[in-house]
DNA sequence: TATTGTTATACTCTATAACTATA
DNA sequence: TATAGTTATAGAGTATAACAATA
């Protein structure tokens, strides 16, 4: 389909040169397709636990950024106050987290993981890096170079 | 953290040497978290036609793939025959698909897009394609290369 | 009075089980 | 008898509105 379809590194010169020239919302376009569809079979490898998506999103929130209060938590996860509520209610149940009162002011509770709420986010993670790794060990050096330095890049854009 | 987290280019040789000393379970998970953002990022930005996120992705479907079956759409959205038949109905509803017999299995039923229905595919892909171009436009011809080179890698691990 | 969390209620998406029509 | 689609019903996730407690 395009230049770039018939090459795998980014270290030839008529790949970097190729790819100047294409418009930016075509090779956006092609990225997004990608991105979109990788990130779709990653959500298909999770842990075992018998937790939903927005559950194991929400305990990797707090397993890695520490005690969070509610209010922080459904900002990170794009969704309202009350559902985040409900979210946490299963996880506590399931026994993954605890509520605390804040120390400095009352209104506040901070959500913090339980030493299984942090297993199930390693084993969850464990699970994909193990597919995706068994996939990178497939590939050229080379290609996991570009990987590799697109991975920041991506990074990046993701930010914004 | 990591020595590619250093550099936005594939083209110096520091970056690719080192990309291939470190372990692919670290890489990967970095890739990983890189691509699982960006694809949220994306997800967010979508057609101001009130459809759901599962409802548009049919839709896509449908306009891409032309008529699909009812078992075909919730094999390809990975959702069961009655959740999908549930979507559909919804998309019928507002004019974007067409229910039609299949000529040759009375059986079956055939979903197609309406012109508005492709209309909405336009937009929505136009949207999420001109936030993506947007960002791209802020990057170097260098980054913007190694972007390419991902993309077709990217789409191999994806396929597999 | 504003903020943080919670409860009440309703709507959407999905699933399983059961049913209809066709092969 | 098997397959494709549909209907009935239930469970999970999310939202808005209203309420309680604290700043």
């Amino acid at each position: 389909m395009t230049d770039a379809a018939e090459t795998t590194t980014a270290e030839r010169p008529t790949a970097a040169a190729s790819a100047r020239r294409r418009p930016l919302a075509e090779q956006g376009s092609e990225l997004r397709i990608a991105v979109m569809r990788l990130a779709r079979r990653l959500r298909q490898e999770r842990s075992e636990a018998e937790l939903s998506a927005s559950q194991l999103s929400a305990l990797a929130w707090i397993s890695v950024e520490g005690p969070l209060t509610i209010g922080r938590l459904a900002e990170l996860e794009r969704v309202t106050a009350p559902s985040m509520n409900r979210t946490v209610n299963c996880l506590v149940d399931s026994g993954y987290v605890v509520r605390a009162g804040s120390p400095d002011d009352g209104r506040k509770v901070l959500v913090s993981t339980t030493e299984p709420g942090d297993a199930v986010v390693r084993e969850t993670r464990r699970r994909r890096d193990a597919w995706l790794a068994k996939r990178l060990a497939t590939l050229s050096a080379e290609d996991r170079a570009t990987l590799a330095a697109a991975t920041t890049i991506l990074r990046g854009l993701a930010s914004q």
